[in-house]
RNA sequence: CGGGGUGUAGCUCAGCUUGGUUUAGAGCGCUUGGUUCGGGACCAAGAGGUCGCCGGUUCAAAUCCGGCCACCCCGACCA
């Protein structure tokens, strides 16, 4: 590109610090929200000139939202590194049949990215990599002697979402870094796990981010443990229940319930009778046709766990969580029966299935048992049945913990209550265990020349994800607050009048020292008013901002001030520079 | 995939119901000149649009009808 152009208007500029004046940079700052953001981060990333969308879930990152995405992956590379993982770079199209040897091309269905080469074979875009890395280590590590190893990359990722929304948050095209435990049995994969949950906390807090660890499911992934970082925000696309007083946290697929439920009210009928309920089948119309609570009654589902009807009862204000239902009955696929399943099982069409009668396995949630009189369908089409007593008209085969946590409900590990929260997924660890190993055939031999599956795990983050959180959780009103750590810039140097050729030279004195303190620092040369340029910086959301006027320099001054503090204060000129760049440098030390 | 909404200038939107005085508009942004200059200034003159695409109705379509596409929202789904 031609620098020499129509552009260099300040002549004296060289190309070396062009990235580092506004006017020979591009941040396309927008004074309107624009129409299709709905969230806080979305809406300021591109108000801040950061991102612009191409198509629904890809974005376009300019030199603002890069600098501060090469920030984080910047921080994350350190802390794998230091962690001892190895880097490698891994491509991002696939064979499909490396996919179909795992069986994951028909479990990951569409929101799997397929293209065609020029000779008809089918290829794969990576959505993630335990395919690829298991097919790696397969064909060069075969013996304990190699292991144990962690690789990670940091890469371009496609899922062919559903729906991609919230701007970067949840996009079809996107920054991950994933890495990958290789180990000879659990213990050692403990120790890998451990070791990358502690990097990903370093990584987290380096970043300025508040975060929770919670556990989680792992999902269509597989394994047998994870735990999922959140950051916490009513924005956010997951629910996750944080116990009041211990630090139990878990994602609400996954949230254990405590055995201190309380009873619900007793219904005033102690006999069994049923009564006549037409066309009333859910739990809204049957407690208000009875007049009693959705909590004094029973729900009866009927499930097919690896195709075996099963009935399922929980009250009539809860939720089947069918994760712990799968663990429990130790089933691989859980799903609610079929109209005609339950009319053959039940006698009755759907909304009017009951315990009381029920030849089938059936299992019920704790809170059911509590209740003293109840209300629950009556296996009788139009029929329900008041005045149920758990025990005594019906007995289910095993009593557990089979709902999906609420607020309010009491924690799993102490005296203490749950609550309901909302939270953006950054990072996700999962202990794997052999489940690519052994079908891909990625074995080792130790020391007895015995052949072992290695043990998996693996880690990911997203980085974009990253910059999303920390805006969904540092704006305000007049636009981002950047941590220290993940700012594009640090300083932004803020000349006042830019015709004021002595004013301009202190700033271009400041401008320089701090540079050569190491510090990353924008020049706002723009010959515009004083309020335009004050908005654009809080806009844009730089943590310290240095400010050069006519005012403060006849008294040698100038000012300084805090993105996220409400006062500036001032400082000698000669001391500006080193004054901000000792501030920069304790507010970095305090990430650390 | 089901339901809803929106496509008009770089951005935010009006105009569409009731077709023709609209030669397609406003504000912001952009260009030029001037006045201003510590919290999104003012005046003047400009540049910028196949009204998402294709077809139909009509003497006449941004406006009515049909189809398609894109984007957004709710749900389902999902790291």
């Amino acid at each position: 590109m031609d620098t020499c152009g129509s552009r260099s208007v300040n002549k004296k500029d060289g190309a070396e610090d062009r990235a580092l004046r506004w006017t020979q940079t591009f941040i396309p700052t927008l004074k309107e929200d624009p129409a299709e953001a709905q969230v806080p981060s979305h809406r300021l990333m591109v108000r801040a000139g950061l991102i612009r969308q191409l198509v629904a879930g890809a974005y376009t990152y300019l030199p603002l939202g890069l600098r501060a995405l090469h920030k984080a992956i910047r921080i994350v590379r350190e802390e794998m590194d230091r962690a001892g993982a190895l880097e490698i770079l891994m491509p991002a199209i696939h064979p499909a049949e490396l996919w179909q040897e795992t069986g994951r091309f028909a479990d990951y269905g569409d929101t799997l990215m397929k293209v065609r080469d020029r000779k008809g074979a089918l290829l794969v875009l990576g959505p993630t990599h335990e395919e690829v890395v298991t097919d790696l280590v397969r064909n060069h590590i075969n013996s304990y002697r190699q292991l144990p190893v962690i690789f990670y990359q940091i890469q371009t990722k496609f899922r062919d979402e559903p729906r991609p929304r919230f701007g970067v948050l949840r996009t079809r095209e996107f920054l991950m870094k994933d890495a990958y435990s290789f180990d000879v049995d659990v213990p050692h994969l403990n120790q890998s796990y451990e070791r990358m949950y502690q990097a990903y906390c370093r990584i987290f807090d380096r970043c300025g981010l508040k975060y929770v660890v919670v556990e989680a499911e792992s999902g269509p992934i597989g394994g047998e443990a994870s735990h999922e970082f959140m950051v916490l925000a009513d924005t956010g696309e997951d629910a996750l229940v944080e116990c009041e007083r211990c630090r139990y946290a878990a994602n609400l697929e996954r949230a254990e319930i405590g055995e201190g439920d309380t009873p619900p009210p007793a219904l005033n009928e102690k006999q069994l009778r049923k009564v006549h309920t037409p066309g009333r089948s859910t739990i809204e119309q049957v407690s208000g046709f009875l007049q009693c609570l959705p909590q004094q009654m029973i729900k009866t589902l009927i499930y097919l766990a690896d195709g075996e009807p099963v009935a399922v009862l929980v009250r009539g204000d809860h939720e089947v969580n069918e994760n712990k239902l799968r663990r429990v009955l130790g089933a691989s696929r859980i799903e609610l029966a079929d109209p005609d399943t339950i009319q053959r099982v039940t006698g009755a069409p759907v909304g009017f299935a009951g315990p009381t009668g029920l030849r089938l396995k059936m299992l019920a949630d704790r809170a059911v048992m509590l209740i003293s009189s109840g209300v629950t369908g009556a296996n009788e089409a139009d029929y329900h049945l008041v005045g149920v007593q758990p025990g005594r008209d019906f007995q289910p085969d095993r009593v557990a913990d089979l709902r999906v946590a609420s607020d309010g409900d009491s924690c799993p590990r102490c005296s203490g209550t749950l609550r309901l929260r909302r939270g953006i997924e950054i990072g996700h660890v999962f202990k794997l265990g052999t489940k690519y190993s052994a079908k891909l055939g990625a074995n080792y031999l130790d020391e007895k020349g015995q052949s072992h599956p290695i043990i998996m795990g693996c880690y990911g983050i997203g980085i974009n994800r990253i910059l999303a959180a920390l805006i969904e959780t540092s704006y305000d009103a007049k636009g981002i607050i950047w941590s220290v750590s993940l700012a594009p810039y640090q300083v932004l140097v803020l000349p006042l009048n830019v015709a004021n050729a002595e004013l301009m030279r202190t700033a271009e004195r400041i401008y320089r020292e701090l540079m050569e303190q190491g510090i990353e620092v924008l020049l706002d040369d723009r010959d515009a008013r004083a309020g335009f340029k004050f908005n654009d910086a809080d806009l844009i959301g730089l943590p310290l901002r240095v400010v050069i006027g006519e005012k403060g320099l006849q008294r040698g001054e100038v000012e300084l001030k805090w993105r996220h503090q409400a006062q500036s204060f001032t400082v000698p000129v000669e001391q500006a520079a080193s004054r901000a760049a000792s501030e920069i440098r304790s507010a970095l030390q305090r990430l650390a």
